[in-house]
DNA sequence: ATTGACCTTAGAGCTGGCTCTAAGGTTATA
DNA sequence: TATAACCTTAGAGCCAGCTCTAAGGTCAAT
């Protein structure tokens, strides 16, 4: 049985964050002391390195909710319940690749079109094209930044 | 001159966020009415422009705060304080890229991995990875999710 | 008995970039 | 002159995921 200070150091979330989780309805502690003290089993440690994968994966709390319904009674839900979650981040993963390869490609651009060098900007070539309104080959597809 | 939903329409950004970056410092409207309405002048819309090209770009607001200050005194500024601001903006770009990616790959695998049928998920070799503390292949690198 | 390190809670604050609301003034058209 | 469609401001709210604070209780060691 840990206290939340041990599962801290052994998870490498902070207290504040378990305590988030928990208020969140992701993990839960299955004893307290007399005092109120969180004591967490091994199931709950288990519970929680689960949490932290799924986080690290890039799942929000919110799917991480849905995993741990899943994963609390697994013969209710079938394997395409799980990759239905798992297609869905997918798809948002690769739409910021998208949006993140675009503004790569145009940073690239621009850097290559401009000497970077000690003389004055007035003929910067990136000021130009940030003026112009956007990169000369026409790499239009910069949007949705979030 | 134009007024605030008249630019708003030429530049696709709302009047909420012309009136948010006027507040932020990154542009203004050269005159105002009596009655206190902002017009915009033709340089007004270019800055504005300018501003939008940046962020369609990737360029936070603090990055676009440091490009307009050279944009308005070309000649007090070298091709490479432009460039260094560029280059930082491509790091942050890359590591993000990273990040994504590696969540690119855990998922693929993931999903590569689950069967994704109709049978119920007590194996679902889904849940037993996040459940393992990541994909078998020693993908580790998924982390700094923000 | 006291110190200091822990624990508890509710709730506020942070990030960045909007987005919206409230309460009111202006302007164009009918 | 009335109505609707604009405009103004200050300031609150939103998103996600923490992160921290305040005010207090507990516990082990001295």
């Amino acid at each position: 049985m840990l206290k939340i200070s041990e599962l801290s150091q052994q998870t490498g979330l902070s207290a504040h964050t378990l305590r988030y989780y928990e208020k969140h309805g992701l993990i839960n502690a299955s004893n307290r002391s007399e005092a109120g003290y969180r004591f967490y089993t091994d199931s709950d440690v288990r519970r929680v390195q689960f949490v932290k994968t799924a986080r690290n994966t890039g799942f929000s709390l919110a799917d991480i909710g849905q995993l741990l319904s899943i994963r609390v009674d697994k013969r209710s839900h079938s394997c395409q319940d799980v990759t239905d979650i798992t297609q869905k981040k997918l798809l948002e993963v690769n739409a910021k690749l998208a949006e993140l390869q675009s503004m790569q490609q145009t940073l690239e651009l621009l850097l290559a079109s401009c000497c970077g060098g000690p003389e004055n900007a007035t003929h910067c070539s990136i000021m130009e094209a940030l003026d112009a309104g956007l990169p000369r080959e026409d790499n239009n597809e910069a949007r949705l930044i979030k």
